[in-house]
DNA sequence: TTTATATTTAACTGGATGGTTAAACTTAAT
DNA sequence: ATTAAGTTTAACCATCCAGTTAAATATAAA
């Protein structure tokens, strides 16, 4: 990387680290200045004002975060490789950037007018909707290879159940964690084969529908 | 309510929203005196402080929030019944209070000392582990009603199915519902089931499990 | 009516913050 | 070596914010 970009991704790279820990409002820009090692004056330099780093910032880890989903999603599997796979690798990438997802959901349950700008933005640049995955699960569902629901209740839930655990973790710990929770990682692995089991089979044995 | 508590109520109430809102670092004291239709002086008068304040609110809507969790848990049914109306009755709380779990969520993960003693004092004052339900699972499990897991693994997956909705409905809109959107109730309806049908039986139909 | 408590007003204050500035210094490129 | 660009320093500033204050007013209780 150049020495141009090397201090403005240094500066994100910071600045993202301390939005993510104080939030918007809560966060510094003397301390963004200080993590990244540099004067304060220099953040003025790159980026003009908080709130355009902060916007910025929100659009790095925002395409990031739906990038990654996508990825994951949009794959020439069946349905019980991609519902595999998802989970695996989806938690896999909560695990390295736990606090990323706590930080995009909250700033935009927030809102503002930075948030909807840049959502604007994203919408306006491409296409979000993960549509291969809905055609390939509702063929599936056609074909009677899995059960007749509105395949973006399945997402929803998928999703909900590989996400909770990391941004509810603090709280987790005082409640239903707070004994015998001796080893996070073994817990999280687990995590990966309960979350699969539980969609595909469901935790009533051989059950009939109802 | 007598008019020494109903001020201090509205107060409170008044700062769960804005804080809900803009956050504790992004919620002004005047905002709050405004929306409760007060002066400034008399948020101090009442609760000393902006940090009393938040510590108050983070109180009580993490305590309600638990204990609506835990009162529907523990009740002496079925582990289907237990999950069927968990599900039904969370949702219908989080309906009527989409804010609120992203807000405590939010805090939570922010961390910081008024949270951490808040945290402390909550776990100091009663047992917050929903030990209850959690024999329930066990002991379906023993007798082969449900399959072998651990329960806490189970509870995490159903509480993040049921969260998940809420707190990422922004983000989801322009996503996966982006299309054929058209009435959130009915979907919030149909995720009851959808949810515990998944939880239930899984996806595949009469599958063996692997 | 008096007393006590709750509430308001309007102004104020100290400190923090985001942003600015000019000059100096450092680094990289020619 | 010179020039251009990046970086730093140290001080500054206007604004904002939480908190304060004294006096006045309103309300409730006795």
């Amino acid at each position: 990387m150049d020495k141009l970009h090397a201090t403005e991704e240094l500066i994100l790279q910071s600045a993202m680290q301390v939005f993510i820990e104080k939030g918007r409002h809560g966060a510094r820009m003397q301390e963004i200045a200080d993590r990244a090692g540099i004067n304060k004056a220099l953040l003025h330099y790159y980026y003009r004002s908080k709130d355009n780093l902060y916007a910025t910032v929100i659009e790095k880890s925002l395409g990031k975060n739906i990038s990654d989903v996508m990825k994951i999603l949009d794959k020439n599997l069946s349905v019980e490789e991609i519902i595999r796979s998802f989970i695996r690798d989806y938690i896999e990438i909560l695990r390295n950037n736990p606090k990323l997802p706590l930080f995009i959901l909250r700033e935009i349950g927030e809102g503002g007018e930075i948030v909807s700008s840049v959502l604007n933005r994203l919408v306006q640049r491409k296409d979000i909707v993960p549509r291969k995955v809905l055609d390939t699960i509702q063929r599936a569902i056609d074909r009677g290879e899995i059960v007749p629901l509105d395949p973006r209740q399945l997402i929803i839930t998928i999703l909900g159940a590989c996400l909770f655990f990391f941004i509810g973790e603090p709280l987790l710990k005082i409640t239903l964690l707070k004994e015998g929770f001796t080893d996070r990682d073994r817990f999280i692995e687990e995590r990966k084969e309960a979350i699969f089991n539980i969609i595909a089979y469901g935790i009533f044995p051989g059950g009939d529908r109802t």
